[in-house]
DNA sequence: CAGTGGTCTAGACCACCAG
DNA sequence: TGGTGGTCTAGACCACTGA
């Protein structure tokens, strides 16, 4: 252990836990100790253990030190990409057919996820992505008009409403859900797959500070896999 | 501005961004002028922005100096956890039964993911897991014998697999992939859904080194949901 | 090749909380 | 209440890379 930087203190420290010097829900070491194992700053120290705590493999306490967790709860981590970009990093010809735009009453479910007043009214947008041509997934997505009324104005046949939103809102907060659903007759016209078919769907609802701004429901076509690293 | 950390510079920062002080693409003061002008040392600026980085917010290059992302994607972050908890923490009992134990010649398709050699014995596990009595999860797993040849003496009828590998095997690397399924025949038949339900599947692989230790299928009772914030 | 971010250091003070 | 981790500082050197 001779290499330098946090980077390397991590790795073997990370190695020593996995082969069990230290029994889970037992103290290691404090950041003192360490650093004169290492022979370094304990800032250094303290980098490399607060990097495997946020990886979740140990918990750190004032007072009580760090411990190797019990039942580490891993923490996987997923980018939430724009659909177009999703589809050509898979090598396709991205296309986005705008099939409905409307501006009305938002439904009493969207209007309660969006925080709209009675019947106010709001942007219906039905999108399907394409990947080379064929249906890669199926957007549902209502906008608040009182938060985003610009929209209106922006060529949504050009650029798909979800990145023209990402450029204007930028760095909304959201909430995300997966759920496997039946396409419904809609989902299965639009895909071209049957009705009932297990579709692969993901829900998000953004917002920046008090403002809802706008729900999506996504569906994607049988087949489709998200898949990450732990 | 007049509170301490590189927390509260951090949120600043990210208003200033959220409320469009440069422009998606733009480059951001570097870390001497922030410095300069938050009145702290340029370490506790480059905490903050290294905090924005991982978020995905802006991008940070050596002499290019920082900027807003173009598109940003954002990160989000799952915990993985043990079924058991995961029922529990819905205020559940969790109780889970053991229906196939078996030590057999792996399939090639779980060979070829375990990385066995041909005809190599490999121990099969399915499990229910209920959630107060009700299932809740459907789990299909093959373990690598040869990288943990205890779990033949552990109690699996008390201890689920899922768990007692945690605990024996704990910090271990893997792939996870989430995919909508329809309920084959045994799914159907073990969760007590029609054939063809829809199901939220979890599969996972998990490896130690070079090791492969386990490879897991995991089904879902119809309506689960895995939610998380953006 | 100069300017940016990445990291390290030694020292300091503080917040927290288990004993 | 003392020992632990959390954070800050001022200064330094280095690695990378765009102008």
């Amino acid at each position: 252990m001779r290499e330098r930087g946090y980077f390397a203190i991590r790795e073997a420290i990370r190695e020593r836990i996995s082969e069990g010097e230290w029994a889970p829900g037992k103290t290691m070491p404090g950041e003192v100790d360490f650093a004169a194992e290492y022979d370094c700053a304990r800032a250094t120290i303290n980098r490399a253990l607060q990097s495997l705590a946020e990886e979740g493999i140990i918990e750190r306490k004032r007072r009580a030190g760090t411990r190797v967790k019990e039942l580490p709860t891993r923490r996987a981590k997923f980018e939430i990409p724009i659909v177009r970009l999703e589809v050509e990093a898979r090598g396709h010809a991205y296309t986005a057919n705008l099939i409905a735009q409307e501006t009305k009453a938002a439904p009493r479910r969207i209007a309660q996820t969006l925080r709209l007043h009675r019947g106010a009214q709001a942007l219906h947008l039905e999108t399907v992505h394409l990947a080379s041509g064929r249906p890669y997934a199926y957007e549902d997505r209502w906008v608040n008009l009182t938060a985003v009324p610009e929209i209106l104005e922006a060529p949504l046949y050009k650029v798909s409403a979800n990145e023209w939103l990402v450029r204007h809102v930028p760095y909304s907060s959201g909430e995300v859900c997966f759920s496997a659903l039946h396409a419904g007759k809609r989902q299965a016209e639009i895909l071209g797959v049957a009705q009932g078919a297990a579709l692969f769907a993901v829900d998000r609802t953004t917002w920046l500070e008090d403002e809802y701004i706008t729900h999506m429901q996504l569906y994607y076509s049988p087949g489709y896999q998200m898949r990450t690293r732990i």
